[in-house]
DNA sequence: CCTACCGATCGGTAGG
DNA sequence: CCTACCGATCGGTAGG
């Protein structure tokens, strides 16, 4: 039976989403059962089935949100006025700031997206290659450009990204240091680091 | 461990640990099955129980095993003599050979150490925690001495452990960069990030 | 959004 | 190391 989008529906499909976002952070995909959702929603299980097509359809809109999210950033560092470190310090907060104020979506994405079905899976992974390779002729083009040192551009991605990553420790347990001294220290090792 | 010993005359046990490590690599704890376990040895699930307690006992024997390895070589560079960012030096190069020649068992801990059950889980932090304070202190010794930069110690050991797990990444698809020059470029990023 | 229920699969046990 | 099984739980469906 064809049933009409009405706002009722969507709002109470984002509502799903949301509560689905905290508890796959919580307890991970796997752990986390349509029971334990419909529980936090007040509803049966069952009932899960009116609003989305399945529990796959959640974790898919967590993950390709984020990638929309990422690439539409992506876009405005490339075309911005700037030295090409600069793009790459641009980057290397943005990640950080996204660890800080949407970190159960980029954490679930980070962990669950291997859960995904093909040809999803496929899809998300060709979107995350192409995005670590326009991360990476930014690097490339600030060592052409002489202002950071001769290290290969997937290397250097690699520390950045896994490193921001990290965060996610902090996260669990924030110790005598403030997310911001945290974001200063990390963007000054860093970009240190990779300083000529 | 002699080299030439083969799987097949190790005792049942290790032979048992060592597939299931690679087992939870592939799929995760939770979505590895004591009858695919049993599958990849040949023998039925019910069997595996002669061996082992129970499928918790396979991960305790990993994350612990691990553990105390870490722990070995923390006295061993704490006690060694040389500079304290040398020191720090030797830690990072130690991790990053772990994620290369101890991979799975590395990966497997790292993300599965979750599901420990207790008393084992806080056994397992606890025993985390006290390293990373051993590494955050010889980081403000080289803080103190003037060989590293002034940064929270804290953010330090996490930029330094979190960029070295991701190496994992490059695991999953070794690109146009081979694992030597992985493991200088990291090094070089890190350290001339850290120091002064 | 509910009750009622399905087949599949899980970790683990009994008893040989 | 096996056969035979257990109770629990899973994602999802039928039908209202």
């Amino acid at each position: 039976m064809a049933k009409a989008v009405t706002e009722k529906t969507l709002s109470r499909r984002t509502q799903i989403v949301s509560v689905a976002t905290r508890l796959f952070h919580e307890k991970g995909y796997n752990a986390t059962s349509m029971r334990n959702l419909a529980e936090q929603l007040g509803i049966e299980a069952a009932s899960l089935y009116n609003h989305i097509s399945g529990k796959d359809a959640l974790l898919q809109q967590i993950c390709f949100d984020m990638a929309t999210h990422y690439n539409a950033h992506m876009e405005e560092v490339e075309t911005a006025s700037c030295t090409a470190i600069e793009r790459v310090e641009k980057l290397v907060r943005f990640h950080i700031g996204m660890m800080l104020t949407h970190f159960e979506e980029v954490y679930v994405t980070n962990r669950d997206w291997k859960h995904l079905k093909e040809p999803l899976l496929a899809n998300f992974l060709q979107q995350r290659k192409a995005y670590e390779k326009r991360f990476s002729r930014l690097v490339e083009q600030a060592v052409l450009a002489g202002e950071i040192q001769a290290v290969h551009p997937h290397a250097a991605v690699l520390t950045i990204l896994s490193a921001v990553r990290g965060i996610e420790f902090w996260q669990r347990n924030p110790r005598n240091i403030s997310a911001e001294q945290l974001e200063e220290d990390m963007v000054k090792i860093l970009l240190k680091g990779l300083r000529k």
